[in-house]
DNA sequence: GAGCTTTATAAGGTATCCTGATAATTCGGA
DNA sequence: TCCGAATTATCAGGATACCTTATAAAGCTC
């Protein structure tokens, strides 16, 4: 009873995270685009998200760790190898299979991007507390180990 | 450099982020489908998150709370309208305004969905531990705070 | 009352996902 | 060894959730 009414007037939890990941996502593709990145968007976060930098990946792998169609990470491997961020070669293992790899741009855009993810996790440290920020990527980790689990390596 | 170590292997923030959204709104909208309102969508949710339920909002309103331009919450309005949840009405003080009102069945939503949204906070705190949930809402709200103090009551 | 602002809407476009269908290749068992 | 089933990628079309630009009507200020 006391519970409702104090939780009446917060903010319910699926805004707060939609605001924090807004807020997160906005800074970064912001400083993307500073670094010379503009063309990035939220996105290519499915094949970014998920390919292996020296190797390269599947479209398959990709689309698995990305929890989406193989339909939907195809177009967006498309439109990055339009732009210049990937190529796909066919696969010496299998004749079905084409490798998706990281052009020498796509591997500068990664690394900055890995960097500026740091970054801005490192501000939010200094700016909102090293424990705070902590506790929130505890929260979250657990919250979400489930699926991360579910993933492939 | 040892820091830089350590976050090497965890998950990045932004996919932290973008993971605990995605499951709890996968869970709130298969509920609301459950309950019988399998029609409402997490695109609704700029209108349900900022109207006032007892004297409803004026479009302005409503895009200024959701951080969204009017025409795009207008569609939303007209939606939901289409649908039976809203009904506009002239404002009886301003001419050029209309005043966005929840119909029966949309309080009733509007009701059912703020039910089910605390019961599902509830279960993450009993699934996860009180404490760690709420911290994570503790690290949310401090991180949101400036967006959702712009925003007006 | 003229000019600016505010309210809502119309029209059209972009981004990010989806489902269903298709073609090529590989694999596994009779 | 060959045939059917599974796997890989892709094509085509659609749904959803936003946006920008332009317009119309009403209010506000001087």
């Amino acid at each position: 009873m006391q519970d409702e009414f104090e939780n009446q007037m917060r903010p319910p939890m699926v805004r707060l995270l939609n605001i924090a990941l807004d807020e997160f996502a906005e800074q970064l593709y912001e400083r993307m685009s500073a670094a010379g990145f503009g063309d990035i968007r939220p996105g290519h976060g499915c094949v970014f998200g998920g390919i292996d930098p020296d190797n390269g990946s599947r479209l398959t792998e990709l689309a698995e760790r990305a929890c989406m169609t193989k339909q939907s990470v195809g177009e967006v491997t498309s439109d990055l190898e339009k732009r210049g961020y990937l190529e796909r070669i066919a696969d010496p293992d299998d004749g079905r299979a084409k490798i998706i790899r990281l052009t020498s741009h796509g591997r500068e855009a990664y690394t900055v991007g890995r960097r500026l993810i740091d970054d801005l996790e490192r501000e939010w440290a200094e700016r909102y507390g090293e424990e705070l920020i902590a506790a929130l990527r505890d929260a979250l980790e657990a919250v979400t180990a489930h699926r991360l689990d579910a993933l492939p390596a």
